[in-house]
RNA sequence: GCGAAAGUGGCGGAAUUGGCAGACGCACCAGACUUAGGAUCUGGCGGGUAAAACCGUGGGGGUUCGAGUCCCCCCUUUCGCACCA
């Protein structure tokens, strides 16, 4: 076995600076540490390495991954979500784009408080110091950002235009104040946030007391008011997973249906009151035999105040309803209800029919009121049957045969198209024309209107906590609330804080805080002591990382015109519906505002899939973390992170296997001592072009060489099935290791090994920078591989000249044939039916059909 | 309950349009080199058989010359939604 031949050593002569071949084994060792540690620190003396050009006349892309809350350090979920877009920007940059690969942090948040409060750091010291381990994490990790644009959403710099983005949003009526629910814990004096609500309904620090609902006034971003908007623009991205579509689908849930007015029948109510309710179903509300309201609907209240009794019986029905709400099977709640013996009037037909209070229907959907058409619904029957209220057919089905007769449907019969009886004037329409109809005459006769209702809430962002943005907002005694002027922004976050969990937002207890002047009448003011939420300041983030130092505004629209709508954005599935409806949101806002003209922010998204082990999501209590600094100090970043996109397609989860990434590890092995071996860059011979007339060893290395970067292109231009594309590269790797004693008998051209050497490089480059880096340089190229030009295949150069077509009998393999790749179709059915085993399988028989399906196979069918 | 995705060797996965199932990698086995091997190189590796035949992509049916791929029914897993009126 030839390895390698001599004179190639003197590629590694200047590099480990030993020689000889005696010493071989060692010296073509590939050491990570000592490679990736030479151009980690080359990299750091530049710091414009990967900075997106300005005013540029190549065509922009903008790859963005999603950006971390910085917890401490980076998991392999960051590895993996940032070895995607890396490889994808540095493929983009190969291909001559100007490419903007940015990177900053989602830092307000409320793990900094818990940390303040368990190890007594504040939390800014917490933050700050995460973010500089995580960074340098990431630069070890060798992503290719623009650091000149990181963006820090707990700075001043950027929190003070979130104050700003809420004035605008305040001038244009899109944020109020409100009343609103919200978990309070009476232990911790405070609110909590959802995620901070057990799941038996207990406080997270007190698991033994229940969470209450107060009523507390919040500031509410008027989302809503794009509500249509957002589900409209769904259908024009394309490029968007379905099923993240879907999930926003399902997240504003339009619902086209009919506000209907039942008058409470006068005995002891307010006069004049009345019951608004929704319902898709209008034209079966003849058949409603009753009104069901929410426990927590306003007239309740109203209702035991006449009839105190009830107050027990609702008490328990909100506490089956919450407590379903909570462990989250509001789906398969027992239906309870409670009479009120009070009676609401059908507009429609003046029929007085009873009032129910009901726990399967929820307040914060429709108006919290339903009509009961026990006969038309599933659950109004079940109800119905519970409680013995009346059930009344009020459709039938359309008979397909007009002959027929129609006959009643078994109940409840949930139709869809069918026709109305006992209706009254609305007897004998089918069901859509009914609908039409009776919500118009519900308009006309002032009673009712069709309406659309939306499950998509306004966007509750006041927190009381410390560790967000400050609401730019004043109480005065004398002008009530008013806004912080523009040019008094930003209202800075104090940093001398006590953070405690008691008595509501750490910020009401600074009193240099809170204490502020009235802009409008010089008299004493109150800060707002809220904060926003956070997914305010990721809502538009990516902007701000076009124009990352703007003093005098969020971004100049002008610069975010030329990148925007964002090319590609990659994240995990989990920000599906918040972080991204809010972002279209915040899109939308902006165009309205004038800032930007594009209606969209993001034009392709990715969504990878998780990082588990044994079968389960990496966690501490689970013990099945692996940390990246393990893997780097172990295999190195290019191998940990050429296995998280070798181990499977991006999109499906992930399940890391310590010995695969051993496998990796051989593998970059393998292509270096290859390199060290192989690589004469100071061979003339070696930098020519390859020669047009190849042996048909030499040409089948070529062949192999652009049949990958075709591979490893197409992949890029489409389904990013980078597992794929590494495996191809080492199929060409095994390939030319299969050469090399060729290769030593001069029998592959050493123009063509040189070119072929340059291609493996680029394209690994993508993927495995530190080692592409260090083989660029052993080339004797000059510059970064970064900036050289991704290679192009040549089809013909790739197009396999003789092909093997296996043959089938009756569908069965029988053998295999080599034939021209152009072969006639009479010319390979003949060398088909000569082939021995064909032979034998066919004897006897006689033949019904050939068929040759060019440069795929034969198939003989014989009787 | 509704919707979506998935189910392929001991394992991760490949098969891009209906055309050789198991690429590539791991694990394992054998050989070479070696003072040594948890390094490296070479070969083998779905089941079955002496070799064939034959059997094999969750199960059952179907379409087709031909099905992992298309159609129907069922099972399992994961994810999303869920009295949405």
């Amino acid at each position: 076995m030839a390895i390698g031949d001599k004179s190639g050593n003197a590629a590694v002569t200047n590099e480990a600076g030993s020689g000889g071949a005696a010493a071989r084994s060692n010296d073509e060792r590939y050491d990570p540490q000592r490679v990736e540690t030479k151009w980690f620190e080359r990299w750091k003396q530049d710091a414009s390495l990967y900075a997106a050009e300005r005013d540029s006349q190549k065509k922009k892309y903008y790859v963005l991954e999603m950006l971390p809350y910085p917890s401490g350090v980076l998991h392999m979920g960051h590895v993996r979500n940032y070895a995607i877009g890396d490889a994808l920007a540095r493929y983009m940059w190969m291909k001559g784009y100007n490419v903007l690969h940015p990177m900053g942090w989602d830092s307000f948040g409320l793990p900094a408080e818990n940390a303040a409060i368990s190890n007594h750091t504040p939390p800014r010291e917490w933050t700050l110091g995460n973010i500089a381990n995580m960074k340098a994490q990431m630069k070890r990790l060798g992503f290719a950002y623009d650091w000149s644009r990181e963006v820090t959403t707990c700075l001043p710099d950027y929190y003070r235009w979130n104050q700003w983005f809420f004035l605008k949003l305040y001038e244009q009526g899109l944020v109020y104040r409100k009343k609103s629910k919200v978990n309070w814990c009476p232990k911790c004096a405070t609110v909590l946030a959802n995620e901070q609500v057990l799941g038996n309904g207990c406080c997270w620090r007190h698991d033994d007391t229940p969470v209450e609902q107060r009523e507390l006034e919040q500031w509410f971003v008027r989302i809503t008011k794009y509500a249509e908007e957002l589900l409209l623009d769904l259908d024009q991205l394309k490029d968007w997973p379905e099923k993240v579509r879907t999930m926003q689908r399902n997240w504003v849930g339009r619902s086209e249906g009919t506000l209907v007015d039942f008058k409470l029948d006068g005995n002891g109510g307010p006069a004049g009151s009345s019951i608004s309710v929704f319902t898709t179903r209008v034209d079966t509300i003849y058949g409603a035999t009753s009104v069901q309201l929410a426990p927590e609907h306003p007239l309740v209240a109203d209702f035991i105040r006449h009839n105190q009794p009830l107050e027990a019986d609702v008490r328990k029905l909100i506490a089956e309803q919450r407590k379903a709400k909570e462990t989250g099977d509001i789906g398969e709640i027992e239906k309870h209800g409670v009479n009120t013996h009070r009676f609401a009037v059908n507009p429609f037909s003046g029929e007085k029919i009873p009032i129910w209070i009901a726990n399967y229907i929820v307040m914060d959907y429709g108006t919290g009121a339903i009509m009961s058409v026990p006969a038309h619904d599933e659950r109004d029957y079940e109800f119905a049957k519970k409680y013995k209220l009346e059930v009344r057919l009020v459709i039938l089905p359309i008979a397909n045969d007009p002959e027929e007769t129609m006959t009643e449907p078994q109940l409840p019969f949930v139709a869809h198209a069918g026709m109305t009886i006992n209706s009254g004037r609305f007897s004998g329409l089918s069901c859509a024309d009914a609908i039409r109809k009776m919500s118009a005459y519900a308009e006309e006769q002032g009673f009712g209107k069709a309406t659309v209702t939306y499950r998509l809430k306004d966007w509750g962002i006041s927190r009381q906590r410390y560790w967000g943005t400050p609401i730019p907002m004043l109480y005065c005694e004398k002008d009530g609330i008013v806004p912080v002027p523009e040019d008094q922004l930003p209202v800075l976050l104090p940093a001398k804080v006590d953070i405690t969990l008691t008595g509501g937002s750490p910020l009401s207890k600074v009193s240099e805080f809170v204490n502020a002047t009235c802009p409008k009448c010089g008299g004493p003011a109150r800060r707002e002591t809220d904060t926003m939420d956070t997914f305010v300041d990721s809502s538009w983030y990516f902007y701000r990382y076009t124009d990352a130092h703007n003093e005098r505004a969020p971004f100049d629209g002008k610069v975010a015109q030329y990148w925007f709508p964002i090319d590609q954005y990659i994240g995990g599935v989990e920000h599906a519906i918040l972080h991204l409806i809010y972002s279209r949101f915040w899109t939308k806002f902006m165009r309205d505002m004038g800032m930007i003209t594009n209606d969209e922010p993001v034009e392709r998204l990715f969504t990878q899939g998780m990082v588990i082990k044994d079968g389960a999501k990496m966690s501490k209590s689970l013990g099945n973390v692996v940390s990246p600094d393990d893997m780097i100090a172990q295999y190195g970043a290019d191998a940990a992170r050429l296995y998280s996109l070798f181990a499977a397609p991006p999109d499906r989860d992930l399940d890391w296997q310590d010995t695969g990434i051993e496998g990796i590890q051989r593998f970059l092995g393998r292509v270096y001592r290859f390199f060290v071996r192989q690589a004469r860059p100071g061979d003339p011979e070696w930098q020519k072009p390859a020669p047009a007339e190849l042996s048909p060893q030499a040409r089948s290395i070529q062949r192999k060489l652009h049949q990958t970067i075709k591979r490893v292109s197409d992949d890029f231009q489409g389904r990013w099935h980078f597992n794929t594309c590494i495996s191809a590269i080492m199929e060409l790797v095994n390939v030319l290791y299969g050469a090399e004693e060729a290769i030593a008998q001069r029998l592959v051209p050493l123009a063509l090994l040189g070119e072929v050497q340059r291609n493996v490089v680029l394209l690994l480059a993508p993927f495995a920078p530190y080692l592409a880096h260090e083989l660029w340089e052993m080339l004797g190229e000059q510059g970064s591989v970064l900036h050289a030009r991704w290679p192009e295949y040549d089809a013909a150069l790739a197009q396999e000249e003789e092909i093997e077509i296996p043959v089938q009998v009756n569908g069965k393999l029988r053998g295999r044939i080599v034939v021209p790749a152009e072969a006639e179709e009479a010319f390979v059915i003949e060398r088909a039916l000569a082939d021995e085993k064909v032979k034998a399988a066919v004897a006897g028989k006689q033949m019904v059909k050939k068929i040759y399906v060019p440069g795929k196979m034969v198939n003989l069918v014989a009787k």
